[in-house]
RNA sequence: CGGGGAAUGGCGCAGUUUGGCAGCGCGCACGGUUUGGGACCGUGAGGUCCCGGGUUCAAAUCCCGGUUCCCCGACCA
C-alpha cells in the first residue's frame, strides 16, 4: 500500500507524490503557482533562518523593496531587458484605470534598487551598500514543477554597490561561498562551484557564478547564483560617487539569489522511496515521540513517561512532538518516514518497565535504523545523533554524486557519460560549442568548476587547446 | 509555445467504445474490538463527473470552445 511512486519508476511523479504525501505543498487555482502548507514552510523558514543569519555575519542588512517596477526601468539595461522580456507579468490597469506606464512584476529586482542606489551613493563614505531583499518574484514560465520552476516564487535577492570591482568581485564570491556553505552544511547537499560559461550568464551580468548540485536521478540543479555585474547597472541607473580625489567614478555592483527550489534540492537529493529524508538542523520536526500501548492502564504509564522524554527534549532544544493521535504505531512509523522526521523515539510498556526507548533513525530505513537505548541521557544521544545523520545525508550525497560524474577527453564519452550523469570535459566557453552539445546531447553547460585540475586540453568540439573543463549534464 | 497523455468524493481509479439510477479501493465521521512496522467489524457522511456552450426525451459518455495537470521538446532560479 506504497502512497508513492518508486523513484526508479518515474522519478518526476514520485518527486510530487512526495510533495503532496509529505503535506509540503498543494497546487493553486493560478497557472504554475503553489500553496505551500505548513510543514513545507516551516522547513523553508528554517532553511531561510540559517541563511538569513550568514548573510548578517558577513555584514548584509534587509530591507523591502516594491515589487512593481516601471516598465522604462527594465528598458534601461539592454541585455537585462532581453533576457527577461519574454516572462514578464506586466500590469497594465490599476483602480479601473488604464495606466500610463505599464508597471511590471518583478521578475528580479537589479533596476529598482539600482534606481534607488544612485540616489542614497553620493560619497565614497556611502559604500559598500550591503543589501538583501527576502520576496517572491514573478517569471511567466512555460512549464512550471513546484519549488523547481514556479510562475511566483519565493527567494531573497541581494544587491550590492562597491567602490571598486576588486571589493564587488570579493563579494560576488564571499556569497557565493556562503550559499556553497548553507547548502553543505545545513541542507547537507554537496554542490560544486562555479563559472557560468557566456551563454547561461544573468541578463545583464558580466560574468555568474553558480553551485551545482547533482540530484537523486542523476540530473543538475542549479542552486543559487552570484553575479559580477561589473558597472553595466551602474551605467544605466548613473550609480556615481564622489571618490576621495574629488573626481565622480562608477559603482560597481553584484546581485545574488538562492529560492526555494533549494528546497526542491533537498527533496531530490536526499529522498527516496518510503519519502522525506530531512536533515536534522533543517527538519521542522526533528524527533518524533511515538507512543505503544494496548490497554487504558498501559496507555496512562506510557504517555507519563513519553511526556516526560517530550519534557525533556524540548528543554534540550530539540524540535520535537509527541504523536498521541489514535492510530497504530505501524501506521505512524511510516507516516513520520514519509514526512522525513530524523529521529523517532518509540516507547511502549517494555520500555517503560525497562527505563529505555527504542530509537529510529530516518536514514537508516527500517529495523536496521532501530536500536534499544536507555532513557537517561536520551536527548544527549540524539543530539549526538542528529549530527551523525546530517553528516550521514551529506556523505551519501557526495558519494553518489562522485561516483557520477565522469572525467572525459571526446565528444563520444562525455555523450555516453550524459545519458547517465555528469561530465567534465574541456571545451572553449563558446556559446557556439554549449549550444550544438545541448542540440546533440540534451546536456548543458552547468558551469567551469573553479576547482580545477591545472592542465591543457583540446575542447572537444573545436579541437582547440583550452585550460579549463566544463560539467555537463541534463539540468531542471 | 509545439507534440503526446489526462481531468469522475480528500487520494488512486472503473464507467466513456455502443448516451439510460454515479460506482470501487483507500481515506474521513461515529461505535466497538485492536495497537512493538501501514489493524478489523459494523454504521454513516461525502459528487456542479474540470469549466462554458451545443445535440438529445435523456449527456460523465456525443459535438464545439476554453482551463488545469503530467510526459517529451524550445526558455529559465
Amino acid at each position: 500500500m506504497a502512497k508513492l511512486t518508486s523513484r526508479t519508476q518515474d522519478f518526476s511523479e514520485w518527486y510530487l507524490d512526495v510533495i503532496r504525501e509529505a503535506d509540503l505543498a498543494d497546487y493553486a487555482p493560478v497557472r504554475g503557482c503553489i500553496v505551500v502548507k505548513p510543514y513545507g514552510w516551516s522547513l523553508y523558514e528554517n532553511m531561510r533562518d540559517f541563511l538569513d543569519r550568514r548573510f548578517k555575519d558577513t555584514g548584509h542588512s534587509n530591507a523591502a523593496f516594491p515589487m512593481f517596477i516601471p516598465m522604462s526601468f527594465l528598458n534601461r539595461e539592454a541585455q537585462h531587458v532581453k533576457g527577461f522580456s519574454p516572462e514578464l507579468a506586466v500590469v497594465t490597469v490599476g483602480g479601473g484605470e488604464q495606466l500610463e506606464e505599464p508597471l511590471a512584476v518583478r521578475p528580479t529586482s537589479e533596476t529598482i534598487i539600482g534606481y534607488m542606489y544612485a540616489q542614497w551613493v553620493k560619497s565614497y563614505r556611502d559604500l559598500p551598500v550591503l543589501i538583501n531583499a527576502w520576496n517572491s518574484v514573478v517569471r511567466w514560465e512555460k512549464r512550471t514543477r513546484p519549488f523547481l520552476r514556479t510562475t511566483e516564487f519565493f527567494w531573497q535577492e541581494g544587491h550590492t554597490a562597491h567602490a571598486t570591482h576588486e571589493e564587488s568581485s570579493e563579494e560576488v564570491m564571499r556569497m557565493l561561498d556562503v550559499y556553497a556553505a548553507h547548502a553543505r552544511d545545513e541542507c547537507a547537499v554537496p554542490v560544486i562551484k562555479g563559472r557560468k560559461s557566456i551563454s547561461e550568464r544573468f541578463a545583464g551580468a558580466d560574468s555568474t557564478y553558480s553551485i551545482e548540485a547533482m540530484m537523486g536521478d542523476k540530473k543538475a540543479l542549479q542552486s543559487a547564483t552570484s553575479h559580477d555585474l561589473g558597472q553595466n547597472f551602474a551605467r544605466a541607473f548613473d550609480i556615481k560617487y564622489l571618490d576621495r580625489d574629488n573626481t565622480e567614478k562608477l559603482c560597481w555592483t553584484t546581485s545574488w539569489g538562492m529560492s526555494w527550489r533549494m528546497l526542491g534540492a533537498v527533496i531530490m537529493v536526499h529522498g527516496d522511496d518510503q519519502g522525506l529524508r530531512l536533515p536534522p538542523r533543517i527538519a521542522p520536526i526533528q524527533a518524533v515521540i511515538v507512543p505503544i500501548y494496548k490497554n487504558e492502564s498501559e496507555r496512562t504509564a506510557v504517555m507519563q513517561a513519553a511526556d516526560s522524554i517530550f519534557t525533556t527534549l524540548k528543554s534540550n532544544g530539540i524540535r520535537v512532538k509527541l504523536d498521541d493521535r489514535d492510530e497504530t504505531p505501524g501506521f505512524k512509523f511510516n507516516d513520520w518516514e514519509l514526512r522525513g522526521v530524523p529521529v523517532r523515539v518509540e516507547i511502549g510498556p517494555r520500555d517503560v518497565a525497562n527505563g529505555t526507548v527504542a530509537l529510529g533513525r530516518r536514514d537508516v530505513p527500517g529495523k536496521a535504523g532501530k536500536s534499544f537505548v536507555p532513557q537517561a541521557g536520551l536527548a544527549e544521544r540524539i543530539t549526538t545523533l542528529f549530527e551523525e545523520i546530517q553528516s550521514g545525508l551529506l556523505q551519501q550525497a557526495t558519494n553518489f554524486r562522485d561516483a557520477n560524474i565522469r572525467e572525459v577527453s571526446t565528444y563520444a564519452e562525455l555523450k555516453e557519460a550524459v545519458e547517465d550523469g555528469f561530465a567534465l570535459a574541456p571545451v572553449a566557453d563558446d556559446p557556439a560549442v554549449d549550444a550544438q552539445i545541448k542540440e546533440e546531447t540534451k546536456a548543458t553547460n552547468r558551469c567551469f568548476p573553479l576547482e580545477q585540475v591545472p592542465g591543457e586540453w583540446k575542447c572537444i568540439v573545436t579541437g582547440k587547446p583550452v585550460r579549463e573543463r566544463a560539467l555537463f549534464g541534463k539540468a531542471y
